[in-house]
Parts: C-alpha cells; sequence; structure tokens
DNA sequence: GACGATTTGGGCGACCTTCCCACAAAACCA
DNA sequence: TGGTTTTGTGGGAAGGTCGCCCAAATCGTC
C-alpha cells in the first residue's frame, strides 16, 4: 500500500460477454485493486470509459465534496443551492461506483454501456494510462492514437524534466 | 453505496406507470426517507422535477421565509408588496408534499406532470442531485448535460476552494 | 505435446422493477 | 340519492438483471 502504486502501463484486447462483463489483465487488476475491490468508472469521451481505484479518487473527490458538505452545513452556500444542485448532477452522470468481481471482472454499469458505444460480443482495448486504466472502443482507440501519438516525444521529455 | 449519504448520487432510467408512478431505486429512496416518508416535489425546469427531503426543504425554506417575514416587520418591504405577492404564488405552485408509497413508489402530482412532459407509460429518469433528487425526461436532461457539462470542471474547483 | 494460467461462458439464486389485479375513494351522471 | 365510472393506492408475482461460483475453452510456455 505504497503512496505512488504502480504506473500503470500495457494494452490488452478484450472481448464483451454478452452480459457485458469483461475480465481486466492481471496485471492492471492487481494495482488497481490493491486497496480494495471498489472502483470507480468514469466517462471520458464517446468510446472511453476509464477506471480509478476507488480508495485513490475518493480521496481525491471526497476532499472536494467534503469541503462541499462544511461549507453547507457552515451555511456558506446559502443562495447557492442551485450550483451544488448542478455539481450534484453532473457528478452523477459523469461517474459511478463499481465493484470489481472474482479474477477481476467488471461489469459495464447501465448508462455507461452506450457511452463506450460498444454492442455485447464486441471488442474492447483495455489500456493502462498511468493513474488509471481505460476502456476504449477500438475506433475512437484509433482516432486518439492518430490524433495524439505526434504529441509523444514533446510530451515525454517535457513530463521526464 | 457512497461514502455520502447526505450527498445523493447516481443516475437510473424508469418508466412511468400508467398511473404516473415510478419507483425511486433504493439506494435514492432510502437516504431520501431517512427522516420520514415525507417528501418534496418542486417543479425546477420544463422537464425537470426535484424531490426533497421534507425536512431538509424545511429548513431550507423557513430560513428564507423568516428573512422575508422579518423584513416585512421591520418595514423594508413598504411598496413591493406586489413582489411579495409574486413570490407567495409562486412557492404556492411550485411545490408540492407527497408522500413516498412502500418500495419508494411516488405519484408524481396532477399539476407535476404536464410540466414533467413525460406521458404515461413513458421513461424518467432518476438523477442524485446532491441535496436532492430530480426527475428529468430524457431530452431535456440530454440537452442540459450538453449545455452544462462543459463548465463542470470549473464548477467544482469553485465550489471546493 | 502437456501443463498451468487466464479468459470466457453458463447456471443458479437473490434482488429489483414493472405489470397486473383488487380494492377504496372520489367524481360524475341520471 | 343511488349507481356507475374514473382515479388513487396497495400488494402479488412474473420476468429481467446482477453477483457469485464453477466449468470449459483458449493461450502461452516449457
Amino acid at each position: 500500500m505504497s503512496a505512488h502504486p504502480e504506473f500503470l502501463l500495457g494494452e490488452f484486447s478484450r472481448t464483451l460477454d454478452e452480459r457485458y462483463r469483461l475480465s481486466l489483465p492481471p496485471e492492471l487488476a492487481e494495482p488497481l485493486t490493491a486497496e480494495g475491490l471498489d472502483c470507480i468508472v468514469a466517462k471520458e469521451q464517446l468510446g472511453c470509459l476509464s477506471l480509478w481505484s476507488a480508495a485513490h479518487w475518493q480521496r481525491r473527490l471526497d476532499e472536494g465534496v467534503e469541503l462541499v458538505k462544511g461549507k453547507m452545513r457552515a451555511g456558506r452556500l446559502e443562495g447557492r443551492w442551485e450550483e451544488v444542485q448542478l455539481l450534484g448532477r453532473l457528478l452523477s452522470t459523469r461517474q459511478r461506483p463499481v465493484q470489481l468481481a472474482g479474477r477481476g471482472r467488471l461489469v459495464v454499469p447501465e448508462g455507461f454501456r452506450e457511452f463506450l458505444a460498444v454492442e455485447a460480443g464486441g471488442e474492447v482495448l483495455v489500456v493502462g494510462a498511468g493513474v488509471c486504466v481505460e476502456l476504449w472502443q477500438p475506433s475512437a482507440w484509433q482516432s486518439h492514437l492518430a490524433a495524439r501519438m505526434p504529441e509523444f516525444r514533446a510530451l515525454f521529455d517535457r513530463l521526464a524534466n
């Protein structure tokens, strides 16, 4: 349980079950669930979902949500209910907690299936994205790579220095 | 579910029955009715109703009403009767108390049905909005998301900091 | 070619949603 | 006023979904 979990890397092809299940490769599932089976799925862009360790995500989010709740109690958000409501609403549709079943198997929840845009029985690319795991619809993955790969060298140099 | 019982989150699809009833998912119904089965439905915008725990709502409303009453007593609203009148009028039509039946079943009251703009047998999206639960007509939900999702990050930062 | 690890598919049971029907209350009409 | 229809309310139960478990198929390696 290090403060710096491994940097998640790797690209794997998986098929989505008739019941919208897919199994994560152990290389990615293990580090992800090192602190518990709870994860967060989030909508990134059409054709891409991301999967986060709940522990990590909650740490970040809780700080925010706890802050908001604290402010609410303190009355510092009176007259800003609309904004709190809007935030909750957007959070609701963007992300959802899930639990990995045995052997790192994930069920893509209702509401995230259309967003991933992969039909039952179709192919999904499971990609380690450093801080999280991403699920890509194959053609979305292709066009993302085509668009962003050229920046790779500059990005690497910038982050590595 | 989430680690935030007071902060309602989640998005669910439900169908409105022929008699304009729908069942709330347990994840949302339970926290909402923790302090009693009494709730308040309010008109938010065309295609969207909100559902509040009566206890919370009263707290919020009382604060506002007390403020207005205080101002009236202090004579600070002299000459603004029209506005106060309008406020009272809107308060009367905007909201209505309802009771959740067993299994978290809600009857959308007469007068709120047209506002929700979902016909009997149609689909409703049930969304946790932090401080309340919202009922959305699907296309209204889509366009709301399209319009407001881009501000998500800025909103989060603004509220959390 | 065989073995082990991993992925995929299916069975089963529990839970949940929704359909349907029965009953009560209110409204409507003669 | 009395009977009939509409509307609200509650509960039973069918049907679907999901979680859990195990078995078969597949892949890679030795």
